[in-house]
DNA sequence: AACAAGACAGACCGATCGTTCTACTTAACC
DNA sequence: GGTTAAGTAGAACGATCGGTCTGTCTTGTT
């Protein structure tokens, strides 16, 4: 059974290994699951575990290295099914929204991950730290595409919602939080709504 | 050296556990901190932990107790400072600033814990959630008082708008996230500014 | 056919986890 | 002044932590 290959060239193990740890991870956090939780669950053995990382938080960068990748791609995605910036920008917090309710109901992975590693300059904190200064500049660089008055504190306030979104729908439920966010996060990207654009961006 | 009594009636021993306990929790996580390291700081033995709490989630619990007293405490202190429910909306927007950036800059304790305690009705989450529930209860009534709107959707909005402060003060840094805050917050509660207002509440 | 490599199987390491226990001392209350 | 509760000191519990090691087997490449 060695040496199997999934098409895109990595390893099967590989692969199963770092879905069911990310799976858990998310789910159940860090430190609170075990190597010998994710060994058993994957199917694999430890050898193999550690033969494709040196050590458990090497898995913990990859994991947040796939959630990284899915977002960039979502991201990008949307950019090529968008013709207008504002059009962008609402298809981008829509696009928030969905996420929060279907798939990141536990939470954001990063800020997750940042509570569990307080040292600053840690290897995973860099990495969460990448990956927001992406998301804030591609959002101020979306805003300024836009023509929004003022980018870089546009982009902040849609940060901050983004995070609050993710929170929020995780411990008050997302059909609570919705509301509140659709409304704060078209007003901070300077969408106003008016008639019937606004009972649509609402509505569910 | 038993049975020492601080003047409100509580043990020492307890109180100092309980306040290293505390501080541990905050800012290097729950999990990451074991007993051990608790007994050790606080100065005390084994034997008085397990005296005062019968677990370690007990004293997770009291930690969190502690939290929620201080800032119901601080609430009801700027509440009788504050004539006008407006002035007092303003106050606790700010209050809520000051404390980001002076006390909780490793982010909300309770976000925090929830992020470690994934199941679902445990004590610790029902703590969490009579937390925020309270809070978010305290706004709607304070923003009805004020003549606001639409309050439910306004508190609404302004839990989104703490959760996000206190998780971007953290992670991006309080000076970055401050002025997405405040404008964000005082256009949710419905206190436009102009102005001499506007320099005085945006300025450090 | 030979060889290298990936995966399997499982014993084993020291350290730490949360918890329980016994034994002794000190201070406060009746 | 004796009882009792609250403290100290420290050994010990089984379980789990992340990580290492020695093998064997299978597969793909050459």
């Amino acid at each position: 059974m060695a040496r199997r290959k999934t098409d895109t060239g990595a390893s099967l193990a590989r692969e199963r290994l770092l879905a069911t740890a990310s799976d858990l991870f998310y789910r159940e956090g860090i430190h609170a699951v075990g190597v010998d939780r994710i060994i058993a669950e994957a199917g694999i053995t430890r050898a193999t575990f550690y033969r494709h990382f040196p050590s458990k938080e090497d898995l913990v960068e990859a994991y947040l290295g796939v959630e990284d990748a899915n977002i960039r791609g979502a991201f990008t995605a949307a950019g090529g099914m968008a013709g207008e910036p504002r059009e962008l920008l609402h298809l981008v917090i829509e696009g928030l929204a969905d996420d929060v309710s279907r798939h990141h109901t536990r939470g954001c992975p990063f800020i997750n991950a940042a509570v569990e590693y307080p040292e600053e300059g840690s290897a995973v904190r860099e990495r969460i730290a990448g990956h927001r200064a992406w998301f804030r500049g591609t959002l101020e660089s979306l805003l300024a595409a836009a023509d929004a008055p003022d980018p870089v504190r546009a982009a902040g306030e849609l940060v901050l919602l983004r995070d609050a979104a993710m929170v929020g729908g995780y411990l008050d439920g997302w059909e609570r939080v919705r509301p509140a966010f659709i409304a704060a996060a078209t007003r901070a990207a300077g969408l106003e709504l008016v008639g019937a654009d606004a009972d649509r961006a609402v509505g569910t």
